[in-house]
DNA sequence: TTGAAAGCGCTAACAG
DNA sequence: CTGTTAGCGCTTTCAA
């Protein structure tokens, strides 16, 4: 590959003419720069990338890390963050972290070790891996869901307790007697979060909850467990769209319909639940809104990493379509 | 931030030393391992993969460059390309080239500069962006679409002519008298062999199709069209899912039922597929299987840069639902 | 088994 | 405006 040592032999001058020609930093003679351009044109020069920012000590890539690739909130934070990123000349590399501490704490490291500029990251539970970025001095900002351990590094939240408390009181408003809820993990931040909103609303005592991995399956089972209870709800609070599959299923298979036996809410906006019998209703959160926000703040920490530490809270909305009515 | 001088002066060795007994490639001293390995840690030290990849001219990176991150389609690929990639110590950096050749251009560049060591890519149109890999020697695998001109470099396909054939003979034989077919743009090799797939199965002269944007507004927008014509399809094949999100919307808001009035036949069996009512029936494409034997073909060429190259095709599978039952 | 030294390809002082 | 030179942090001969 060609090198520009090549392209300064071929044009006849230096590299670091060369490189100044590229790069159009200092001025050149322009007679020279067209040299320069040409040979590089004719040799298919690309600079090395790797090169140039171990010299520069810096990199034009931003990590975002997310705990799946297959959820369209995460999704649609990363487009949020690429079409920021995009217009300042960064480039960002996908982490799919799987909610998995492990594979959070091995791309933190490649992270370190490529030394990215900048990474976004939705924290999986312990913050111990957050913390060799803050040690090294990588600016980090966490998306969905805070950091633990001190206010260090900006953070972009969605306020999920109050959205999933709005949503419990639209289901009781709705006229649903026994509402249930169906929240992710203990130790995810958000799960815990929306499960919280859901007992302000109901207070304790009147609480009937499940939680579950935050997919399709577990939710699966879970909804029927609860729907199998002596007393069941005839409500349910689903914490997730992927989540949502799943009850929905459980709910299918029983006969039950949604609104008319079981009122649903769910998070997240999915584009299918406008198209399901009856059409879902929904808590909407802001993801791209999250994304961009968050590329913005790393951005301006990259420039100047003594700003001092922001937490942004984005609200959420209450989209109500049939299945939360009778 | 800790570089490996310091780790070898605080271990009181040289830096060579160090790089020894951090890779673990030579033999050194039991005892002398030890020490470096305490300052390393006491350090916090992260070699830098930069100057470590300049120097030893290669990247334990994969770069996949997918044309939509919000198609389950593709990121289905991707976890299968990561799952297969984390395993022999790569990572894998996730590009989204928006179904547009400079993205995807941008995109190529960056995978040149950092020097990947391979990519993975779905190609959008024209294959002058992959000329510039392949000249100057970087591993290429096209997924989902073949790599025009000349049989240089592996790919992985879905027979997804012969899918349509099928699916649309599906219809037939399911007493639909007129189908119509709404495939993605021109130019784009997957939504112009679903096309030629449909065209096969009812001929040039019944045929009745639109082509739009692989996304939902498009989709609504020509299936409505369609609906409108003086003669109008009793039944539809739709290219992709997010499309059929479209479609659906453009019979409810006419009062027209999937199965009954209008039977439908969707590409790709997105998670929802099954929720709505009737469920759909689909083209199931062996997504991950494709992310996997990608990389798989990947890595064997990175290692053996002489290997012939392939074309795997793997075939897809109709999935009968109701939607496609009166 | 260990250390000294060269060099990967580039950019940025510093002279000229 | 241009060239010379040093050096980013690492790995890898080559000698010892």
């Amino acid at each position: 590959m060609a090198t520009i040592s090549d392209v300064a032999a071929r044009a006849g001058v230096s590299t670091a003419t060369v490189s100044r020609a590229l790069n159009g930093k200092s001025t050149v003679d322009p007679e020279l720069a067209a040299r320069v351009v040409a040979a590089a044109e004719e040799l298919g020069y690309h600079p090395n990338g790797l090169a140039r920012n171990l010299r520069r000590q810096e990199t034009a890539v931003l990590a975002l890390i997310i705990s799946d690739v297959e959820n369209p909130f995460f999704t649609a934070i990363a487009r949020g963050v690429e079409d920021l990123a995009q217009v300042s000349g960064y480039s960002v590399v996908l982490c799919n972290s799987d909610e998995n501490e492990d594979k959070e704490r091995r791309y933190i490291d490649v992270a370190l070790q490529e030394r990215v500029a900048g990474v976004v990251l939705s924290p999986t539970g312990r913050s111990t891996n957050v913390d060799r970025l803050r040690r090294q001095g990588t600016p980090v900002v966490a998306v969905d869901r805070p950091l633990t351990g001190g206010p260090d590094g900006d953070q972009v939240l969605v306020d999920t307790r109050r959205a999933a408390l709005d949503a419990t009181r639209h289901l009781v408003a709705g006229g649903y007697r026994r509402i249930g809820c169906l929240s992710g993990p203990a130790g995810v931040r958000t799960a815990d979060d929306r499960l919280a909103g859901y007992l302000d609303a109901v207070g304790e005592e009147n609480a009937v909850f499940r939680r579950a991995e935050y997919r399709a399956e577990g939710a699966r089972v879970a909804a029927t467990e609860l729907l199998e209870l002596p007393d069941p709800p005839d409500a349910l609070l689903v914490a997730n769209s992927t989540m949502t599959i799943g009850v929905l299923e459980a709910l299918t298979s029983r006969g039950l319909r949604p609104g008319r036996d079981v009122g649903i809410v769910s998070f997240d906006d999915a584009p299918w639940t406008t198209l399901i019998d009856p059409p879902l209703t929904v808590v909407a959160q802001p993801a791209y809104e999250v994304g961009r926000v968050a590329a913005q703040l790393l951005l301006a920490r990259i420039t100047d990493g003594t700003r001092r530490p922001t937490t942004t809270t984005l609200e959420a909305r209450l989209i109500e379509r049939q299945s939360s009515r009778r």
